[in-house]
DNA sequence: TGCCGTCATACTGGATGCAATCAGCGAGAC
DNA sequence: GTCTCGCTGATTGCATCCAGTATGACGGCA
């Protein structure tokens, strides 16, 4: 193949596109209702409109793009209502994924964890605080080993991801504090063997976030029935 | 092409052949672990090769097929723990998504509920029964009214519908009678209005039905650590 | 006889080109 | 002045064709 062109055989440059543009959706660089033409795609990473569009599916599965047919796609944006009911969902999905994780946490898996809850409470950047937060979140997890935890607590994580980021910078300092008090707390709980407690902070801690959240609807656009 | 069908542009033969294989293999035409040639769905159900690519993406996505990179496709197959990991999964879903339902459960459509348990009572045959069985639960969940839980629901139904229907034709007359008791309490919890009970008689009715599917290991492939 | 390298075949992945469809805009009628 | 209808450009959906890869069979060699 051509050594200019990064287009190399890699097995699937779908899966390569795919990724690049959800990416580009978690980072912030494609905002929520943003017009998607596969063209564009296409050019900007490479490959003809075929893999863009079997990328689109792809990402439209895991809901983090809108196709409509014959007429284009968009970043899938949620009401207040549809990131609510996400939430609550991962409210009752991931300390089902945390205790399913239970073999998983050995000392040095739970010290990098309180590493983690201890450097994402001196930031002050919020990309990185976003990035060390979904890094805590994740290493509680051990996503690779399950079937389904895994992936569905992910995309749950994605698809919000825009609106977690618009929320978070207007935390006050009082809310913050008790964010990083579950972390901190979920940690000990681990150390302590306590799933049972575990399992507890994680719902609460999604719950509080929730609750937070709805708290800001003026993150969210109008809730247009059309835009399902 | 085939000239008797005029290959209406309906808007998306994909989701055309989606629907279709979709259904072989609820139904058990397709049979997991069975291969998928691209080109043979092509013929079968019309179209080029590029609609039934996509339309195996969206399946994939949905869990019912399984891709390998320059390969093929083959029917998803579960091992016995991702088939209990779906049933755990559900255990913590269902009744979220029932709670969500709440205000659709008017007299009627309760009526209709009770009719169902009552009628798949009297079946002596498999399909039927499962048939009736997902209508029941479905129509204790009100899922068009979701964001993601009604189609995260029915995808998790969907990728154990080949185990359900291998275990079914095995339970004995004792446990049936359990299943159908489930049923009918869970009527009259959402007749009383009692939605804390109802939530943990779908909770522990799946529960019940896992238990029993892991004493079933025969239905299950040998677990190949490769058919991940 | 058992194992390894080579080759043929079948299938998947991707590129290009064309037809169908939708959104936007302007002209005409009321 | 406003609403409706028809047209045009832009974009999607699909078919055909080509390139690349995995699988299985065959033959040579230890």
């Amino acid at each position: 193949m051509s050594e200019t062109t990064p287009a190399v055989r890699d097995g699937s440059a779908s899966h390569r596109i795919a990724e690049a543009v959800r990416q580009a959706i978690l980072s912030g660089e494609y905002q929520p209702g943003e017009r998607i033409v596969q063209e564009d795609l296409s050019e900007r990473y490479g490959g003809s409109r075929i893999p863009v569009r079997e990328a689109l599916r792809q990402l439209e599965s895991e809901g983090l793009v809108r196709l409509v047919a014959n007429t284009g796609a968009w970043v899938q944006s949620l009401t207040l209502a549809q990131c609510s009911e996400v939430y609550q969902t991962r409210e009752r999905i991931e300390p089902l994924l945390l205790r399913h994780s239970a073999e998983y946490f050995t000392d040095s898996v739970i010290a990098q964890m309180a590493s983690l809850a201890h450097e994402m409470e001196q930031t002050d950047d919020l990309e990185v605080f976003l990035d060390l937060d979904r890094q805590f979140h994740f290493a509680t997890y051990r996503a690779e080993g399950t079937y389904v935890l895994g992936d569905l607590v992910t995309q749950l994580w994605n698809t919000t991801q825009p609106y977690r980021r618009a929320y978070t910078g207007s935390v006050d300092r009082e809310h913050m504090r008790l964010y990083h008090d579950d972390h901190h707390m979920l940690v000990r709980a681990l150390r302590d063997g306590d799933l049972e407690l575990a399992e507890q902070v994680v719902a609460i801690h999604i719950r509080r976030t929730r609750v937070n959240l709805e708290r800001h609807p003026e993150i969210f656009p109008e809730p247009d029935p059309n835009t399902g």
